[in-house]
DNA sequence: CCTCCTCTTGATTGACATACAAGAGATATT
DNA sequence: AATATCTCTTGTATGTCAATCAAGAGGAGG
């Protein structure tokens, strides 16, 4: 079982390196963080993160991957609060990585991996909430008013919305909910 | 007052290329429509682009706009349907573009040129909607409903959904403004 | 005939993603 | 101990792209 050489396993630099591009997307974007200066930033030469990474694209994913793990694992900090509360801690907790909202959607017709994370990924959303869901509805129904919440959390973390007008917006999409 | 050389006005011949440059931007995406390839569809070189439009995004926005123009226009057509049905027509005008949509989204921290078109765009589209609200509500409750409706029509554009899920999704946001 | 003005092109630059082949260092095998 | 093999790293190179610049070509007006 050979170690890596500087006595790091593979993941481990894999992990470094995901450090480092995760900052850089979020900072510059997707085609603002090259893969020069994400090497540079991880003290390496971009050849090397053709060794741990297919392509651009699988290491903008192992990035994407980490947020939402983290995402999920805090979303069970506020799972008991009311739903409004939740979409108000979704969208401000989408909000500092909105390029890479963005990047995923621009991107997602081009990079078949992008693509498969993508659906992935909301599918990993809804479940977080349909459980929340105590009125019965048509599956169809369901499905159409999961996708306008999800939407809208996605449109209010893209688009320049202030506190009080995000706090509108998921209050409104809550009692809808409950209103039905 | 000196005219073209091919008896051309520079206007016309700018539309020329929006046109060349509209169908590769739809089909192939911002990234995939390079500006080698929009100069060889409109029969010119790259070089005589940049005579025309200040840079790629000046471009882009040129034939964002046209498509913006052409639906405010087709939008009369449908004025007096119900809103559902209103709803469904925007998305189903809007799909065929869906790439100029997540392009403007990506691109909208990086040019000033489309974040401004970005704010135009939003701007116009409440114009067309706004009025058709009957209902008495505050302003802070009318901004928050018309992002719901916004960004969730956005989300069905840019989404894969069925024709059965846009309809659902586009009735449910009809029946929620007018059960308000 | 000369001189602007309008348009077009060729040559070039610098950044980028990515491929390839060769190296370096540690481990495993004989 | 010598060699072979695996893991990782780097130098070099390729092709593509947006954008720049300087130089032309053609018509209009003086």
């Amino acid at each position: 079982m050979p170690r890596n050489r500087n006595d790091q396993t593979k993941e481990a630099k894999r992990d470094e390196i995901v450090t480092a591009a995760s900052s850089l997307f979020v900072s510059e974007g997707y085609d603002g963080a090259s893969m020069g200066k994400i090497a540079a930033a991880a003290g390496l030469t971009p050849n090397t993160l053709y060794w741990y990474f297919g392509d651009k694209d699988e290491l903008f994913v192992a990035v994407a991957d980490r947020y939402l793990d983290l995402l999920l694992e805090q979303h069970t900090t506020v799972a008991e609060q009311p739903l409004a509360e939740q979409f108000v801690w979704l969208v401000d907790s989408l909000r500092p990585v909105r390029h890479l909202v963005a990047t995923v959607h621009a991107r997602v017709a081009r990079s078949p991996r992008i693509a498969e994370w993508h659906s992935s990924f909301h599918r990993q959303m809804e479940a977080l909430f349909e459980d929340q869901l105590t009125i019965e509805l048509s599956a169809a129904r369901r499905n159409a008013e999961a996708a306008v919440v999800t939407f809208a959390i996605e449109g209010a973390v893209t688009h320049d919305l202030d506190a009080d007008a995000t706090a509108d917006l998921c209050h409104s999409l809550a009692q809808r909910l409950a209103g039905l």
